[in-house]
DNA sequence: TCAATATTGATAATAAATCCCAAGTATTTT
DNA sequence: AAAATACTTGGGATTTATTATCAATATTGA
């Protein structure tokens, strides 16, 4: 039941939000757009207004429950927040996504900042490309 | 006169194309949206239809006279191309960004990339945070 | 249980960007 | 230089992702 986890977040457990975290806590690999997760609670026979489906992942979002990214710049896709922070590649040719995280750009970045008299609040890098990946749609 | 370099780009020089590209030329530092072109050259007095200016700013794009980049994931904001590739800090208060490059950075991501079977195309790196320039209207 | 409070979801509204196409401009041909 | 051709413009309609509105419904604490 994740209804602890909506509880902690100082959320009250109604029946969309626990669909909604659960279909992400089922897929914690997955970055789904607001459509895409309304799609499949449809599929699954749930009922809920796609506002809600919006709302709810606002609401998640800002408590920190799961992430928000735009790789293509017009959609925003959500991730299960698993605590450890990570930055992605993504192929340009199959959608495929990788999570990375290197050490060393992150401590780079900490520097640049500092040297320029900012304190860092977030930060967001995406390298794009194609992979070269048998399933990959890409064909050189 | 920039005519030279529209065709350079393979755009025939026509009046809205001059408008805009001088503009981004008289302003190499600025990051602007589209909007903020069309209100600058309104100011100017100059009658461009904001139709063309997402038209021309599109094509600008593709042949590289000009970058655009997404701070906020709403709006796009459009620089002159001055051949060096930088990556961004954005202040969260002021707005204020400044430009810098990494090649510690650009080598990990490369580095990464080939790790993980990828070819690179490009990358997007923001860092947001607050700066402590005087001028910032943050207030701890 | 029940009243107080919060949430939902259908629909309307918004904002950035793109599409459409008749009228206008630039370029090429004669 | 004029005519013919090809490309471009700009006003308005359209699209797309997302947010706002608000009456109906669900959740919760007493
Ligand atoms: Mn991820
Ligand atoms: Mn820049
Ligand atoms: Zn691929
Ligand atoms: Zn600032």
């Amino acid at each position: 039941m994740n209804d602890n986890d909506l509880k902690r977040a100082g959320l009250s457990a109604t029946q969309p939000r626990r669909l909604i975290l659960d279909l992400l806590q089922q897929n914690p690999e997955a970055h789904l757009s607001a459509e895409e997760v309304y799609r499949r609670l449809l599929e699954q026979g749930e009922t809920v207004g796609i506002a809600t489906v919006y709302r709810v992942l606002g609401q998640f979002e800002k408590s920190n429950l799961i992430n928000r990214h735009q790789f293509d710049g017009t959609t925003s896709v959500y991730e299960l927040n698993q605590g450890k922070h990570h930055d992605h590649i993504i192929c340009n040719e199959c959608g495929r996504v990788v999570e990375f995280i290197d050490e060393e750009i992150e401590q780079r970045q900490r520097n640049i900042a500092e040297q320029q008299g900012f304190h860092i609040d977030s930060h967001l890098l995406y390298i794009f490309g194609h992979c070269t990946n048998p399933n990959c749609r890409y064909k050189p």
